[in-house]
DNA sequence: GCGCAATGTAAGCGGCGCTTACACGAGGAG
DNA sequence: CTCCTCGTGTAAGCGCCGCTTACATTGCGC
C-alpha cells in the first residue's frame, strides 16, 4: 500500500498495527491519534499525512479485522467435509474472532458502515464475509429459493451476532452462567443459528 | 429525585432530557456536557453537581430507557389472550424500541454494564427486563426445566438483539432488501427467534 | 547534481471532561 | 426577624483531544 521505508519507515503500517494493539485493549474509543504518535516517536501532525481523520485509521484497522474473518470462513469451507459442517465451522470462525478479539470485533460492527462515508476498502471487506456465509447456507441445501437463503443467512447470522453482543456487553454475567455452562451455551447457540425457521 | 425548583429549576431533569435528545439524534458521542450546560443557561460546571461524570448522565438516560422497555414489556403481556402470543407481542415491543429509539436503544446495550461501575438504579432496571422475557418463556411452556427455559430465552433474545445490530450497524443496506421485504424480514426474525432449536 | 513531491515538524485553534475556589440564596434554628 | 448552613451555580484553569497551517527535510526520477 503506502510506498516504503521513510523518515520513520512506513509510519502507516506502524500506525494501523498500533491502534489495533489499543482497539483491543481499551476499545476504539481509547485510540487517540495524539497518543499513537508520541508511541511511535513522530509529532502530533504525522499521522495525518497517511489518514485524512481519526474514523479513516479505524476504517483500515476494521478492514483488516473483515480481510482476517473471510480468511477464516474460507479455511473453515476448505477444512470441512460437507456443506452442513460448513456452515458450523463458519459459525465457530465468527464467535472465535468475537472471543478471541473482542475489541477488534467491535470496532468492525460498532459504526454503521453506509451511513457514514465508510472507505470502499472496508465495504468491500465487510461484504465478503456476508457473501461467504450466504454460499455456505445456499450450499447446504442446493434446493432452496434465493429468498430462503437470504432468510436464513440473515436470522441465523442475527443469533450469532446477538449472542455475540449480548456477551460482550456483559448482560449475561449473573444471568446464564447458573443453569447452563460456557460450552453449552455455545452449542445451543449453534444449533439455534443454524436449525429452525 | 431531585429536591425542586432552585436558581434553574430542577437541572437535573433538564440535562437527562436534554441528553436523551441529544443522544436521539446524534448518537451517545455526541453528548457533551458542556453543550448541554450552554443549552440550558448554565456554566460548564454546573452539571456536575448533579452527576460524577458524563458516564453517570448516560446511565440516568439508559436507565430510563430500561424502565420505559420493562413497562412496554408487561403492556404486551396484559394485552396478550395467551402464553404465545404474549411472548410474540413481547418481540414486537423489543422491536419497536429499537427502530423507533434508536440511538436511546444503542446508549443501553452499547457499554458493558457489570465490568464499568454501572449505578444499581441501572443494574437493576436492565435485569427487570430480563426477568420479564424469561417468565413470558417459562409462561408458554410450563413443563420446560429452568435449563431449557434459560436457553430458550437467550437464544430467541439473541436472534432480536443480532438483527436490530446488525441492521443498526448498516450491515443489511445493499445485502437483503432485494430478496426480502421490510415486513416479512420482521417476521422472519420473530419466527426465528420464537421457534426452533 | 537537481528539483519535486512525499514525508515529517512546530505551533496553534477550538473543544472536551473534570477540578478547585469562590458566590449566592432558600429555609431551618435561634 | 436574623443568621448560618448547605445545596446550588459560577469563573477560571489544567491537560487532553482532533485537526489545520506554514515550514523543514529527504529520497527518488530526471
Amino acid at each position: 500500500m503506502s510506498r516504503s521505508a521513510y523518515h520513520h519507515g512506513d509510519l502507516r503500517a506502524g500506525l494501523i498495527e498500533a491502534a489495533a494493539t489499543t482497539v483491543e485493549q481499551g476499545g476504539p474509543d481509547a485510540v487517540s491519534l495524539r497518543a499513537l504518535a508520541q508511541t511511535l516517536g513522530v509529532s502530533t501532525a504525522a499521522p495525518y499525512r497517511h489518514f485524512a481523520d481519526r474514523r479513516a485509521l479505524l476504517d483500515a484497522v476494521a478492514a483488516r479485522g473483515f480481510e482476517d474473518l473471510t480468511a477464516a470462513y474460507h479455511r473453515a469451507v476448505a477444512e470441512a467435509p460437507d456443506a452442513a459442517s460448513a456452515a458450523r465451522g463458519m459459525a465457530r470462525a465468527y464467535l472465535a474472532l468475537a472471543f478471541g478479539k473482542p475489541g477488534l470485533f467491535r470496532l468492525m460492527f460498532a459504526s454503521d458502515l453506509v451511513n457514514d462515508g465508510a472507505s470502499p476498502a472496508l465495504l468491500t471487506a465487510a461484504r465478503a464475509g456476508w457473501e461467504a456465509l450466504r454460499g455456505a447456507v445456499a450450499a447446504a441445501d442446493p434446493h432452496a429459493s434465493p429468498a430462503v437463503v437470504a432468510r436464513r443467512t440473515l436470522t441465523g447470522w442475527s443469533t450469532l451476532h446477538g449472542f455475540i453482543s449480548l456477551v460482550q456487553g456483559g448482560r449475561l454475567k449473573g444471568f446464564m452462567t447458573e443453569p447452563l455452562g460456557e460450552s453449552e451455551l455455545l452449542e445451543a447457540v449453534i444449533d439455534k443459528a443454524l436449525g429452525g425457521p
